[in-house]
DNA sequence: TGAGCCATTCAAAGCGGTTTGAATGTGATT
DNA sequence: AATCACATTCAAACCGCTTTGAATGGCTCA
């Protein structure tokens, strides 16, 4: 056998510039192409070589260059995760931290880097163009939902594979999501305090154009209505979900005529909200005044250290971001077949801030 | 003038495929090398064939494809930021959402992608070197800076362009930072106490192998010392920013047969807690003990809506996220010789938790 | 009129991989 | 001994852009 890529002279064994593929092959005494491929696991190549270019490739520390794998191959190796910014309030979701740490996990695990756009929710739609033109990535996650989120129709438009971490309720076409059972949780929580005794119960709920408080609402109301009771008005709030606003809305339910016995309320934060205002009204929590949270486990806002603080439905929002990365990850590949969905359990933790109704 | 670049035949005007530089120059009948200068400014391109280039370019909807520039430029035209997440308690750092939303603003306004890395933090040196061998990113942002931080040394080593979001004490090297004045926001916040009559401050400090608690702790024992007071270890602890530490650590000074009149808290969550323990013991914050919090302005955990709840030091961490990725990109570019530090000074902003010592 | 300069444009060689289609050598088969 | 399938390997084209070095033609100036 005659080739023509032996060289002559001493190799050096760390070279300052970074080993490339043709290099490898000169060294090896081979041709680019058998080393590419023996690299990539194709099955032609003989095994003793592929042994001897695996050994090559690690004594010179060769690492493939990305940007050329990416011209060459059309592939991003990439997930974008466009945030949306409300407009108004500036409000950037605090789940979001987690569900990114769940993610990114998957994704470095799989070889893809997590791509982050930050845009204003009025301009989303431009962002998805163009990481779509651009073609920085291949697929997408969607975060925070709305009611017949336009965003889902568009990406599925655009046929970039992508995966909702909630639902839209309203959405025309199928579509693959990561839930959290937001009404089965709050159904349970409801029924959870009725069995307790309560008969008036509050629910402070998220802004109710997102969809996770849309089924929230439901499944309160759910519960309520199947043992008779007719959802007041009165007592369900829908705000942003800050501790002022749990306060806020935690102070005039209890100011109303009739306070209610216990509150639901939507976030951790919300629930530090209300409780700062069953104190400052000299109640107790867990005593006069019932509260269950949702608590999506955010690693810097524990529902206490051991003993939970909150009763409380709870469901990782860094195992949601798992969950939608691999199946994210799924359909780009296409190991999976869009649509495909998981709906992810909540667990009703018993805490200290619930008790029997006493009155 | 005879080239051959003409194709015969109709052209659509909207084709399903993306247009690329090639096709675009045969329509216009010119070479690809004047299609790209042209767009790209270069100034040895006539300006009538430029206008030309240009209204092409519009027409059929030319995006040039990043996956190419990037190969044939060498330039990743993205930034990394690397999100550590602590192996033991798994905290995201809150702070980092918002963070990143600054920054994120600064990235897309200048065409430069987010690379999120999310890595435990023992394995940190590996996240970067695999950065910096893929050749991803052209800079990085290193979070939370601990003291003596190897990182630092690391990317500078590594010659990548790189801002710290913070500073880190010991380090060896200059590097480039974006940094809020500790030292001077806890030494201002305890000095106030002091001209309110407060004699027994206690501090509840986020974790001192971090840098800014460090420089928090420094300024707080600096202001004391100034007026003669001895600082008490017992009314110092340092200890995770989380709701419930801000609690413990709250119920054990207020516990103290000799106990603070005042307490600064290192950030809005453990300041939640800490009014809890407060309240829980029967005492009315910034009546009976005065409260002084850092607020970092996290859009989901205002400091009130319009009257602020706490007394607080004030700097917003959105603005520094779009310093630091402004300061990053001008490194990347050439346009700032590094290394380039920028100290940002907070707000000492006066709310309902603080008053005159009564004791 | 011819040299020199300038403005403008082009062909071709990268960037560093992947992939197609062809070539080579080997042993089995007839 | 000629044929064929098979296992390996290779040369070259390609991905879509940037950039170098050369070419072209018009214009000025001696």
């Amino acid at each position: 056998m005659v080739s023509g890529y032996s060289r002559t002279g001493f190799e050096t064994l760390w070279p300052s510039e970074q080993m490339n593929l043709k290099e490898l092959a000169r060294k090896l005494d081979l041709s680019p192409t058998t080393v590419s491929r023996a690299l990539n696991g194709y099955p032609e190549v003989n095994e003793a070589t592929r042994e001897r270019v695996s050994a090559a490739a690690k004594r010179y520390n060769y690492k493939p260059n990305t940007r050329a794998i990416r011209l060459a191959t059309g592939r991003a190796m990439a997930v974008g995760h466009v945030i949306p910014v409300a407009t108004r309030h500036e409000i950037v979701n605090p789940v979001f931290a987690d569900f990114i740490a769940g993610a990114g996990e998957v994704y470095s695990r799989n070889g893809y880097d997590m791509l982050l756009s930050v845009v204003p929710d009025d301009n989303e739609e431009r962002a998805y163009r163009e990481l779509k033109s651009r073609g920085t990535v291949d697929g997408a996650i969607i975060h925070a939902p709305r009611m017949n989120d336009p965003r889902i129709a568009l990406l599925a438009e655009m046929q970039i594979p992508f995966v909702v971490h909630g639902r839209a309720t309203g959405a025309s076409h199928p579509y693959s999501w990561v839930d959290v059972n937001n009404r089965r949780a709050f159904q349970r929580a409801t029924e959870f305090l009725l069995d307790l005794g309560h008969r008036r119960i509050g629910l402070i709920n998220g802004l109710e154009f997102m969809d996770f408080a849309i089924r929230r609402r439901k499944g309160f109301e759910e519960a309520l209505t199947a043992r008779g009771i007719t959802p007041d008005p009165a007592m369900m709030a829908s705000e942003e979900m800050t501790e002022s606003a749990g306060y806020r809305v935690g102070l005039a339910m209890l100011a109303l005529p009739q306070r209610p016995t216990a509150i639901i309320a939507s976030s951790m934060i919300m629930g530090l909200g209300l409780r700062r205002a069953i104190e400052e009204r000299g109640l107790r929590m867990g005593r006069d005044v019932s509260v269950i949270i949702h608590d999506d486990e955010l690693s810097y806002m524990r529902n206490g250290d051991d003993l939970p603080i909150f009763t409380a439905t709870r469901s990782s929002v860094r195992e949601a971001g798992r969950q939608a990365a691999d199946m994210l990850i799924g359909l780009i590949t296409g190991r999976l077949t869009s649509p495909c969905e998981m709906l992810l359990e909540a667990e009703l933790i018993i805490g200290q801030s619930t008790g029997p109704c006493l009155q």
